[in-house]
DNA sequence: GCTACAAAGGATGTGTTTATCTTAATATCA
DNA sequence: TGATATTAAGATAAACACATCCTTTGTAGC
């Protein structure tokens, strides 16, 4: 309805790595099978995040992605800018380059309190609370017959 | 952000058409210029509401479309699920095929409040209080340097 | 240094959305 | 009936999102 398929991933991904031991990296491959995702697309995503200054990555044995030092701080507003563009927030929802407070479009009065509401929702909600609602087990990260969490439970 | 191009074609031709006297059949081409629109695929997106019965097609000198009768009470939620398909209202914001109250995502119980907010908000808004809102001259319905809107004074 | 491993990067493929073009069908009017 | 105007319909193309494949580069451990 809202966020692209990329998004989707990322802010997944993103999640999940946050459900990992800190500091620990995290393998691309594990990341996509948990989630169901395909790994080579995945690895774009992911390749795109540490470009937008969320996660580290490194290479070869003992490699991985993990969380930038205050990473569980990390809002889906600042995953969303990077994969979605700028434009995300901005853009009138009819489509038009001109649509202010000043110059509105037929929408705009009634959309903006809900943008509103869905900018400060994407700017409260971060991967602590997230993680930390999927790691509860009241929340799942994946459609997945429960490998994912599985492997949480073993690990916790 | 959350509509598609096509959508927003739909719900701008849609409302311009409601400006528009009632019963008088409305070029594909007049409504492209006035919003700006490539007029060939404006006719695609038209064909498409046709199919969903929102307005009736006259071929021919003369033709053009114009609303069904009641077509000032289409809402924008009628406009959206012709043009997005269902999924709009009921697709996981995180994509997970299943998520609902039972078995949610991490963002279920946080997003649902203002999915429904979006339902509510599309579900009130018919053609005329948008077609009315852009008649009273303090809302617009494009980027184009006041063509639409001159031309509707001519009219009115 | 050698090897194995994992991400980076580039090329390519696939599907969907957006847009265009061409022809057919239909309606009006002379 | 014929000329003209208009949408319908189908084929095509362009742009973009999504996905895969392959090669290169960097890193850790031996």
């Amino acid at each position: 309805m809202i966020l692209s398929r990329t998004t989707q991933y990322a802010i997944q991904a993103l999640i999940y790595i946050a459900t990992q031991p800190r500091g620990v990296s995290v393998l691309n491959r594990t990341i996509a099978e948990n989630l169901g995702a395909p790994p080579t697309y995945l690895a774009k995503v992911l390749q795109n995040l540490c470009r937008g200054n969320l996660l580290y990555s490194y290479r070869g044995k003992q490699g991985g992605f993990c969380l930038r030092e205050e990473g569980e701080k990390i809002t889906l507003m600042q995953i969303v800018l990077i994969t979605e563009g700028p434009g995300f927030t901005e853009d009138c929802v009819l489509g038009l380059k001109i649509c202010s407070d000043k110059v509105p479009c037929p929408m705009h009065a009634k959309w903006s309190p809900i943008k509103q509401e869905i900018v400060r929702l994407l700017k409260d909600q971060t991967l602590d609370i997230l993680a930390a609602a999927v790691m509860s087990g009241k929340y799942q990260l994946t459609d997945l017959p429960a490998a994912a969490f599985s492997e949480l439970k073993l690990r916790t």
